[in-house]
RNA sequence: GGGCGGUUAGCUCAGUUGGUUAGAGUACCUGCUUUACACGCAGGGGGUCACUGGUUCGACUCCAGUACCGCCCA
C-alpha cells in the first residue's frame, strides 16, 4: 500500500465530504424506534446574515455530540432548517432590491426587481415584494449550506427546512389555531411597547434597555383652590403635557399630601388634571410628583388603568403628534371631548407648533415654548442618563401605542413555564437559572402580532357588518385542511373574493405572527407533528436542543410554552449552551462592532478538521477568546494524526502475517498501554454522555501525544524493526493496530476527515467495524477484554520513570536522543523493580542503554532512582 | 439596585469528592536532522491561583466579604 507522503487538507476533506454524501450515511431511519434514536433541534440559522465565527463554533459543537451518539450506535435524527422569517429577509430583499414595501398597492406583474438599482427606493406592493423573496432566500441558503458542508456537519439534507416555507407556516398557523380554541390565545385592545420606524408591535424579549442622555424638565403646574400657587414636576417627556391625565404623588408625602382631591392645571395647555395619591409614586424621584400621560411609560399604563383615568392619544403609529383640538369644559360638555383646557385658544396655539412633528422635535420646541413665556419653567433641566426601552433592531425609543393585537397566555402560566423548565437538563446548569429568571421576571403576556408584511400570515378573517365595519369578535376561522392560508389573498368558505372589505362581508386580519411565534416550533416542524402525528410521536420530546444563552429567553422560552400548551411536555430533555467568541477585548464578536472574521477563508487556510478542533476547544457555556494559535495547533494536531498513523499502519503492514489479532498482544509494554487506554475509553465516555465534548478532546489528545507517541510508539518502534517476524514484532504490531484503531475512533466526532481518511487506508474493512469511521462503533472496554491486563500494573509508569531522567542526562549534555549510554543503574523497592524489569528490554533499545544495573533498594522520593553514566 | 458567570504562567485554557513540589498548549531559551512527523523530538526558565478574612492537620478547591471583567434583569 502506497500512503500519501505529505498531509494535505483540501485534497482529503473533500474527498470524504464527497463520500459521505454518495454514502447517504447520515439518514435518519423512521424504522427503528425511539429508544435508540438521538433527535436534535437544530437552530434554524438567519440566512439573510451574514456568516460568522459563531457559526462555525456552534454549529461544530452540535455535530461533535451528534458524531459520538451516531458511533454509540444510535439513530440519528439531525434536520438542518433555514430561518428566512420576518424582519431580517424583509430588510435584506429592501436593500437587494432597492424598494419599500406598501401594503396598500395592487401586485403589478410587469415589474420586474432589479438588482443593485440606484436612486430613491420604489414602493411595490406585498405580492411583488414577496415574489422576490425566494430567489434572494436560496442564494443566501446555499452560502450557509456551502460552510456547513465542508465543516462536515452530519445533517440529515433530506430533513431541510425553511421557516417560511409552506410546512412551517401551516404548523405556525396551525399552532395559533389550536391554542385560540384552547383559549391560550386572545385578542385585545391595549397599549402595546411599539416601534415606530418598524411600525409594529414588539415583544417583551425583543425589548433591549439603552442608556441614553435625556433630561428632567422642570414644570410648574397651577393649582386650583389651594394655598400655594403652583406644584414643580420634573419630566423626561415635556413632549408628552398635552397627554397629561393627572398628576400623582406618594400618599405619605407631606409636601403634596395637602393637595390630594384638588386638581393642577397643565401649563401651556391649561388643561386641569386631578392630583391624586398612589404609593407606585416615587418621592426620590424629581420631585417627588409625577404626571400621568398617555403613554411616557408602563407605570403610566398601569395608573391609567388601576386609576381609571382618560386616554388622550397624541401619538400615532409613526411616532407623530396627531392633530387634536382642545375645547372649553362647557363646549366639551356632551362632545365627549378628551382634551378640556381653560384656554382651548391658546392651547391649540401651542399645540399647532408641535402637531405633525416627532416625539423628539416635538419636546425641542415644547421646551423652547415654554422657555419663552413667563414662569413656566421653574428652574433650569438637569441632565441625566436613564434606561430607555429600545426595540433591539429598532433606532428610536419604543412608545405605548394603544392597537389591537393578539396575544398569548403567559402571566396565567409563569409558575408552570418555570416548572417545565426545572425538567430540563440545562448544560451547564446555570443556564437553567437565567431561563427561571427570565420567566419570573415577565410582566406582559406574549405579544404575537407585528405590523409588518413578510411574515407568516395570522390565520384569521372577520365579518364585516352592514355599516362597513370589521366585526373583531366575529372571527372566521380556516380548517386544518386549508392550511396555509393567506388572509389577504384567500378567500373564507362561503364568501367571494368581491365581499372582501365591503359591508356585509369579510375580512382579513393584515398582520403577521411574531417570527418566534413560529421558530418556538422547530421540534414540531421537524417531527411533523401537523400532518404526521405518528412520525412526532417517535421523535418528541427530542433530546437536545443546541443554542446560545442570548436567545434563551426567546428561542428556548418559547419553545418551551408551545410544548407546554400543545402537549403539556417538554419540548427537549436537553439543553446544550455554546458560548460565545469574544474578541481579545473580551467583547462580543459581532457583525455591528465590525470585528467578526468571516469563517471560509479560516476554512481554505487550516482546513475544516482544523477549525473544528478550535470549536471542540470550548466547553459548554463558555465564552472563548477568539486566538488564531488554536487553529495552528489544531491543525499539528491533525499533521501528528496523519504521520503517526502512517508510520503505525506501515510498520502493521510490515509484519502482518495474516494475523494480528489481540491474542498477539504478549509484550509487557503492550500490555501495559493498553491498560493505559482503558481508562482513557472510560473517562472519555462517560463525560461525552454528559455532552462534555470539550474535556474528552482534551483526554484524547494528551493520551495520543503523550502516552501513545512520545512514548510508547518510540518504546516499540525497535521490536517492529526486528527482522524476523518474532513474537515480539508481531506483539508491537498488533498492538499499535488495536489502539490507533480506538484513537482514531475517538478523534472521529472531532476530526472526521482525517480520521476517515486514516481508517480507509488500513480499519474499513475490519470484520467488526463499518467501512465509514463514522457508524463505526465507538471504542468500548469490551473490545479490548481478550487482551490481558499487564503482569504489573505500574508498569508503563515504571518505563517512564526510566525514560525521563536518561532523556534528561542526554539533554543537559547536548546529546542527542539517540546517542547511547553507557551505564545506567536503577534502584527501586521489589515490586516496581519487577515492573522496570519487565519493560527494561524496550526501554535498553528505545534509549540506547549499553549496559544496565537493576538493584533492589529504597529511592526515597522517587518510583525509582536513576543514575546515568553517558 | 437585583441576579448569573468569571479572574490560575506573557497569551489561550485545564485543574476530579479539599491532600506530595498547581498542569497543558503556545510564546521564550538551550540542544537534537532520531529509518512517522522540523507543522517534529528532548530539556529549561516562567505562577503570591484577583484581594482580604474564615473553616480545616491541610484551601486554587469550601464559606463570607471586597475589587475588576462580562452577561441578564429592574
Amino acid at each position: 500500500m502506497e500512503l500519501p507522503k505529505k498531509y494535505k487538507a483540501r485534497e482529503i476533506e473533500e474527498q470524504w465530504r464527497a463520500y459521505w454524501q454518495e454514502k447517504d450515511l447520515y439518514a435518519w431511519d423512521p424504522s427503528r424506534g425511539r429508544d435508540e434514536t438521538f433527535v436534535v433541534d437544530t437552530p434554524p440559522p438567519t440566512v439573510s446574515g451574514s456568516l460568522h465565527m459563531g457559526h462555525l463554533f456552534s454549529y461544530s459543537h452540535q455535530d461533535f455530540v451528534v458524531r459520538y451518539q451516531r458511533m454509540r450506535g444510535k439513530n440519528i435524527f439531525f434536520p438542518i432548517g433555514w430561518d428566512d422569517n420576518g424582519l431580517p429577509t424583509e430588510r435584506r430583499v429592501q436593500n437587494l432590491f432597492n424598494v419599500r414595501c406598501e401594503p396598500h398597492l395592487h401586485y403589478d406583474p410587469d415589474f420586474k426587481g432589479e438588482r443593485g438599482r440606484k436612486g430613491e427606493p420604489v414602493a411595490v406592493s406585498r405580492m411583488n415584494f414577496i415574489s422576490w423573496w425566494d430567489g434572494a432566500i436560496k442564494e443566501d441558503e446555499a452560502v450557509y449550506r456551502r460552510l456547513w458542508r465542508r465543516l462536515g456537519l452530519s445533517y440529515d439534507w433530506t430533513e431541510e427546512y425553511a421557516t417560511v416555507d409552506d410546512h412551517c407556516r401551516l404548523t405556525s398557523q396551525l399552532s395559533f389555531l389550536e391554542l385560540l380554541e384552547q383559549g391560550e390565545i386572545y385578542q385585545a385592545e391595549r397599549p402595546v411597547m411599539w416601534d415606530v420606524d418598524f411600525r409594529t408591535a414588539v415583544a417583551q424579549a425583543e425589548v433591549v434597555d439603552k442608556e441614553i442622555s435625556g433630561a428632567f424638565h422642570y414644570f410648574r403646574f397651577e393649582v386650583e383652590d389651594a394655598d400655594r400657587d403652583y406644584v414643580v414636576i420634573a419630566t423626561t417627556r415635556p413632549e408628552l403635557l398635552p397627554a397629561c391625565v393627572a398628576v400623582l404623588a406618594h400618599p405619605d408625602d407631606d409636601r403634596y399630601r395637602p393637595l390630594f382631591g384638588k386638581r393642577a392645571v397643565t401649563p401651556l395647555f391649561h388643561a386641569p388634571v386631578p392630583i391624586m395619591a398612589d404609593p407606585l409614586a416615587d418621592p426620590e424621584k424629581g420631585t417627588g410628583i409625577v404626571m400621568v400621560c398617555t403613554y411616557g411609560d408602563q407605570t403610566d399604563v398601569d395608573w391609567v388603568r388601576g386609576l381609571n383615568l382618560p386616554v388622550r392619544q397624541v401619538l400615532d403609529r409613526d411616532g407623530h403628534l396627531v392633530p387634536v383640538t382642545f375645547e372649553s369644559a362647557e363646549s366639551a360638555r356632551g362632545e365627549g371631548t378628551l382634551f378640556v383646557s381653560r384656554d382651548p385658544q391658546r392651547a391649540n396655539e401651542v399645540y399647532s407648533q408641535i402637531q405633525g412633528k416627532y416625539v423628539k422635535q416635538a419636546q425641542k420646541l415644547i421646551v423652547e415654548v415654554a422657555t419663552a413665556a413667563e414662569g413656566i419653567i421653574d428652574r433650569p433641566p438637569t441632565e441625566i442618563t436613564h434606561a430607555v426601552k429600545f426595540f433591539e433592531k429598532g433606532d428610536r425609543p419604543l412608545e405605548l401605542i394603544p392597537a389591537r393585537q393578539w396575544f398569548c397566555r403567559i402571566l396565567d402560566n409563569k409558575a408552570e413555564l418555570v416548572a417545565q423548565g426545572k425538567k430540563i437538563q440545562w448544560r451547564p446548569s446555570h443556564m437553567g437559572i437565567r431561563y427561571e429568571h427570565w420567566v419570573e421576571g415577565l410582566n406582559q403576556d406574549w405579544c404575537l402580532s407585528r405590523q409588518r408584511f413578510f411574515g407568516v400570515p395570522i390565520p384569521v378573517w372577520y365579518k364585516v357588518d352592514d355599516d362597513g365595519r370589521v366585526l373583531y369578535d366575529e372571527r372566521i376561522l380556516p380548517k386544518a385542511e386549508q392550511l396555509p392560508i393567506d388572509p389577504m389573498s384567500d378567500c373564507p368558505e362561503g364568501y367571494t373574493e368581491e365581499q372582501r372589505d365591503h359591508p356585509g362581508g369579510f375580512a382579513g386580519d393584515p398582520d403577521v405572527l411574531d417570527t418566534w411565534a413560529t421558530s418556538s416550533l422547530t421540534p414540531q416542524i421537524a417531527t411533523k407533528w401537523a400532518v404526521d402525528k405518528a412520525r412526532h410521536a417517535k421523535l418528541f420530546p427530542m433530546d437536545i436542543r443546541p443554542q446560545g444563552h442570548e436567545i434563551i429567553r426567546t428561542w428556548a422560552f418559547y419553545t418551551i410554552v408551545k410544548a407546554y400548551f400543545h402537549e403539556n411536555e417538554i419540548p427537549w430533555r436537553n439543553v446544550v449552551i455554546s458560548g460565545w467568541i469574544l474578541d481579545p477585548d473580551r467583547k462580543k464578536m459581532s457583525k455591528s462592532r465590525g470585528d467578526t472574521v468571516t469563517p471560509e477563508p479560516l476554512v481554505d487556510q487550516f482546513g475544516s478538521d482544523s477549525c473544528r478542533y478550535w470549536s471542540a476547544r470550548a466547553r459548554l457555556g463558555v465564552d472563548t477568546v477568539y486566538d488564531e494559535q488554536v487553529f495552528k495547533v489544531g491543525k499539528r494536531l491533525c499533521t501528528k494524526l496523519f504521520n503517526a498513523s502512517k508510520f503505525v499502519i506501515g510498520r502493521v503492514v510490515a509484519s502482518d502475517a495474516g494475523d494480528l489479532g489481540l491474542d498477539k498482544v504478549v509484550t509487557e509494554a503492550d500490555r501495559a498501554v493498553i491498560g493505559e487506554l482503558r481508562p482513557l475509553i472510560e473517562r472519555a465516555t462517560e463525560v461525552l454522555d454528559e455532552f462534555e465534548y470539550a474535556q474528552a478532546l482534551m483526554f484524547v489528545e494528551d493520551f495520543f501525544w503523550r502516552t501513545f507517541c512520545d512514548n510508547y510508539l518510540e518504546l516499540a518502534k525497535p521490536r517492529t524493526y526486528d527482522e524476523a517476524l518474532t513474537e515480539g514484532r508481531q506483539s508491537a504490531a498488533a498492538t499499535l493496530r488495536v489502539v490507533l484503531r480506538v484513537l482514531l475512533r475517538m478523534f472521529a466526532p472531532y476530526l472526521p476527515f482525517i480520521t476517515e481518511e486514516v481508517w480507509h487506508w488500513y480499519y474499513a474493512n475490519d470484520a467488526d467495524m463499518h467501512e465509514s469511521i463514522h457508524k463505526s462503533p465507538w471504542p468500548t472496554l469490551d473490545e479490548l477484554a481478550d487482551i490481558p491486563e499487564p503482569k504489573h500494573a505500574e508498569a508503563f509508569a515504571a518505563a517512564l520513570a526510566i525514560i525521563e531522567p536518561v532523556r534528561k542526562a542526554k539533554a543537559e549534555a547536548n546529546l542527542s536522543v539517540k546517542a547511547p549510554v553507557k551505564n545506567v543503574k536503577v534502584t527501586a523497592k521489589g515490586e516496581t523493580l519487577k515492573a522496570v524489569k519487565a519493560t527494561i528490554d524496550d526501554v535498553g533499545r528505545m534509549l540506547q542503554l549499553e549496559h544496565i544495573d537493576l538493584v533492589e533498594g529504597d529511592p526515597g522520593q522517587e518510583i525509582a532512582r536513576v543514575e546515568v553514566g553517558l
